[in-house]
RNA sequence: GUCCCUGUAGUUCAACGGACAGAACAAGAGCCUUCUAAGCUCUAGAUGGAGGUUCGAUUCCUCCCAGGGGCACCA
């Protein structure tokens, strides 16, 4: 459609004998402004000069023009003050696309953009030993929205998961674990806690930071059975315990990375290049000097020649590619790593140029605490866990409060279906980078702009839709204008704007305005026994389709009931 | 100090260089003997400051102010 007022005006100029093609075509913000607007009046208007010098005197002549041969579609142009041209689009055509809703079905909205693309989505990337903890909750939520974007516009996906199963902070645990009498731990609360005691030694305790470094190198060589032993029951024990959490929120990874794995291959690497004016040897450490490129100057392989979080990443993205022949890796991790990313792109432009064009660093705010910033070598955190435990018990109250009759067993899958969609909707609706300072009672809520808001809206639209008697059908519309259908059929370029940009939120703008628009006519006609039934339940179905759809994006489950 | 990000109603967030800057929560006034009131309708309320580019700036540029993050062997 878009494509179509494109050519009506790009026909209007070349019969008024102007060249260029500038100008945009979109839909307004504000629906009174019509279905599609143009701001061709605008631009040539005022560079034109036209004899009035006004930018609608302009428009009128183009109107003039398109009115020549409008297609059927169009049931409207008008003429702003402003001088933009809106176009108003006819009954017949919102009653075909609510036709193809639901045709299409759960392909609604769905393209072929990526087509033949293959994509791998890092994301979540939990450490073995420590909490998983909100801001994992945040990556895992951003992570699988933009893999499902992808997947949406047509692309083949996989997911990956890369987990730091050695380094410092894993023997900071293992050390705090020795301490302990049993020398052993049984549950990840005490291996975050023995993590905790770890990190407060290495800083406090000259003794203890030698002992850590040295179990550090221990882990690494695997030389040492008794620490194997503890080293293999935490890391099983933190990957069970993530495995439950994953099922919960959604996620199926594809592929597990882990540092162990990669940081060998890292180290190659990095040795490789040392002496190609690459890396550079720097007080006992090999180093790559950002400097000259703007950017920070990073360690690669420290003193004791173990490989860092750099070095390990060059590891990772061969060892994507081996598993995986990827035309794009895209990586999504907090934003305060955006710097050391910059500098990884650097040096593998150096080191694996075939590769560096087809990394994409996507990073999405923090989750801060009103109190100030959150870690776990603090131990003020907040888990994942802990967090969806207290919205369930919200959600659970409140259901149990209403006077709707449910089962135990779907009082707990109702609770459970809100309670992850209220959180993963407070990520989701603001834009990607921004931080969140998070408190309980103000960022999750079940009201209004909210995750259950839009879930009760679909349960609604399913409500009605299961008394009505009679067959839906688009053929029988009505001349009142509803603004429903205004919205609907724009939810394919919703979902492309959204990939376009990496912008999750804009889904879930649109989704609210969407829903909004339908609790407003439900409110105000009655559906069931209406001289226009058969018609407003088509208008009711597909708005459930386009919902669920859209939810199914944002990986935000629909309950049945609620 | 330096680099990056962010400053929008009382609060939490929107706004693809465009039309009177949108919501939600909180505040106030209404709507359930009618399809699920986790809902609907109405009222009041905002672009940190100063310049600049543009027909047009919350959006782009410069400076200032405020907050956050990064800046060598953690990730």
């Amino acid at each position: 459609m878009e494509e179509k007022i494109k050519n009506l005006i790009k026909n209007a100029l070349k019969n008024l004998g102007i060249k260029g093609a500038d100008f945009i075509v979109e839909h307004p913000d504000d629906l009174k402004n019509g279905d599609y607007s143009t701001n061709v009046a605008l631009i040539y208007g005022s560079i034109l000069k036209f004899e009035k010098g006004h930018p609608r005197e302009f428009a009128k002549k183009i109107k003039q023009e398109m009115m020549k041969n409008l297609p059927l579609e169009i049931n409207r142009v008008e003429i702003a003050l402003t001088g933009f041209i809106n176009f108003r689009l006819s009954k017949e055509f919102f009653a075909d696309r609510l036709q193809t809703i639901l045709k299409e079905k759960d392909k609604f909205g769905k393209n072929k953009k990526l087509k033949g693309q293959k994509i791998m989505v890092e994301y979540t990337d939990p450490n073995p030993f420590k909490e998983f903890h909100i801001g994992h909750l945040m990556s895992n939520t951003v992570g699988e929205v933009i893999s499902r974007l992808v997947e949406w516009n047509g692309a083949e996906v996989k997911r990956a998961n890369y987990q730091g199963d050695v380094g410092i902070h894993v023997a900071k645990a293992i050390w705090g674990i020795l301490q302990k009498k049993d020398q052993s731990i049984d549950s990840i609360q005490s291996s975050a806690q023995a993590y905790i005691q770890g990190v407060t030694a290495y800083e406090e305790n000259e003794k203890a930071k030698e002992e850590i470094k040295e179990i550090n190198k221990k882990i690494y060589n695997r030389s040492d059975s008794e620490i194997n032993k503890i080293y293999n029951q935490g890391k099983k024990l933190s990957l069970e315990h993530f495995e439950k959490i994953y099922k919960k929120l959604g996620t199926k990874f594809d592929f597990y990375f882990f540092e162990s794995e990669v940081g060998d291959e890292g180290k190659e690497i990095v040795e490789e290049f040392l002496n190609k004016e690459v890396f550079k040897k720097s007080d006992g450490a090999i180093i790559f000097e950002g400097e000259k490129y703007g950017l920070h100057t990073r360690v690669f392989l420290n003193s004791e020649g173990l490989p860092t979080y750099e070095a390990k990443e060059l590891g990772l993205v061969k060892n994507k590619y081996k598993k995986y022949k990827f035309d794009t890796s895209i990586s999504v991790t907090g934003n305060e790593i955006n710097e050391y990313f910059k500098v990884l792109l650097k040096v593998m432009e150096f080191v694996l140029p075939n590769l560096a064009k087809k990394i994409k660093h996507i990073s999405h705010g923090m989750l801060r605490l009103p109190t100030g910033k959150m870690g776990s070598r603090t131990g003020n955190v907040i888990t994942g866990e802990s967090l969806i435990q207290d919205m369930e018990k919200l959600a659970l109250d409140k259901i149990k409060s209403s006077n709707r009759e449910f089962t135990e067993k779907e009082i707990k899958e109702i609770s459970e279906i809100i309670s992850v969609g209220a959180i993963k909707y407070s990520i989701l609706k603001q834009s990607i980078g921004k931080d969140i300072i998070f408190d309980f009672k103000k960022s999750l809520s079940f009201e209004g702009d909210s995750g259950p808001y839009l879930q009760y809206s679909y349960v609604r639209a399913l409500s009605v839709t299961e008394k009505s008697e009679i067959k839906s059908s688009s053929k029988n519309f009505t001349n009142k204008n509803i603004e429903l259908e205004h919205l609907l059929y724009r939810f394919p370029k919703v979902i492309e704007r959204a990939m376009n940009n990496y912008a999750p939120n804009y889904v879930v703008t649109y989704l609210i305005e969407l829903a909004k628009s339908f609790n407003n006519f439900y409110n105000n006609s009655k559906i069931i026994g209406s001289p226009e039934e058969s018609y407003y339940l088509a208008l009711t179905k597909a708005f459930a389709q386009v919902l669920k759809n859209g939810l199914t994006v944002l990986s935000i489950k629909t309950p049945e009931k609620m």
